[in-house]
DNA sequence: GCCCGCATGTAACGCGTTACATGATTGA
DNA sequence: TCAATCATGTAACGCGTTACATGCGGGC
């Protein structure tokens, strides 16, 4: 549901075509929104189809060709009033809890293999929020700066701050995952202590 | 993938019909992992095809029926496998977050209202979630009573060290949710404050 | 000449959501 | 007798995942 925006959000600075797309998908957005190459082309066409974004075909070399989209004004619109809509959110289906709620079905060697696992899991993605915190207060992310060179200067600061301001929450997520597993390797040592 | 082991792990305490564990999946285990009705009763008949449960007929007054469903011996081994597996952890998807980024591209008051709406959202989860923490200190949770009576009484304790950690975890995740957003509330401040 | 990166997709499948649909029992 | 609760589903659709599939361009 929310691909489109993300699309619509890179496309907004200037136009891509479905590779750099895809790419952004790998990189910066990625870390927010993960989506496939597969997922990517179909809705394109789809958002072409709906008059969002127009797609300009590019001749690559002596055969080859890229499509490279740009954002209608029907397409701006449609990103500013999905910004003004409330957010539908998905009900809860946290997998690791429910795991972690029936742990004393299991052998202590596998509640800390699971434990350590979902630690390893949430210290790679904050590696990767920290990663692009730096790129944004550096400024070395070329997304970032692109967006910014579109963009008038006494916006940047604000710009900067919200980038910022979201990595930082996913940031905080991502250690609160890691410190609540911790203390699930705790438990783990306790309960086997008392056997 | 994991709704067959939220129903297994409930079965596996004593018969259960549909209707049982969907009222399960809108209290205690719904918490964690939401199910509605129209997956629950398609994924049972699947799961019985399969071997890990069997449903028994009972009549209901005059016409009416309701079948029971137990977990066979093949059901106790899949639980306990899957507990041993690793997860498998959804690539990163996160609209909130994702909007948050592009909060520069909206007005302070449509940025006021996401930001409201999200505390709004995820106090209702810590409500929810603090409920369940309550139930599980003073034993008046019923599923967690039958749980208990099924079970040896050395084992009483880690049972619910596990539950108050689960939900202790995701209490957690709701604080620091809410507690981000209220920080997103004083960054539109800051930022309306210099125009 | 070969490989890596550029570039674009299709197909099948599964999980989850929403809406729709029906009827029986029990207690006020 | 009427409403709430018990009880069980079907159908259509959309999003996302995985696997499969193809071919060109440019640099070494």
């Amino acid at each position: 549901m929310s691909l489109r925006y993300a699309l619509l959000a890179l496309l907004r600075v200037g136009p891509l075509s479905g590779y750099d797309l895809q790419k952004q998908f790998t990189q910066s957005v990625g870390h927010v929104w993960h989506a496939p190459d597969s997922q990517i082309y179909p809705e394109l066409r789809k958002m072409q189809a709906e008059g969002l974004i127009e797609g300009e075909e590019q001749p690559r070399g002596e055969r080859g060709t890229r499509r490279v989209y740009h954002v209608t004004p029907a397409g701006h619109e449609a990103f500013l009033e999905w910004m003004r809509t409330p957010l539908d959110y998905q009900r809860v289906r946290d997998p690791a809890h429910l795991r972690a709620a029936y742990l004393e079905t299991t052998t202590a060697d596998a509640a800390r293999a699971f434990l350590r696992a979902h630690i390893v899991q949430w210290e790679g993605e904050l590696e990767q929020w920290e990663g692009e915190l730096t790129h944004i207060e550096h400024l070395s992310n070329p997304m970032l700066v692109r967006r910014l060179e579109a963009t008038p200067a006494e916006g940047h600061a604000e710009t900067i701050a919200w980038k910022r301001f979201a990595y930082e929450g996913l940031v905080e997520r991502a250690r609160s995952e890691i410190a609540w597993a911790r203390r699930g390797l705790d438990l783990v040592d306790e309960i086997t202590a008392q056997d």
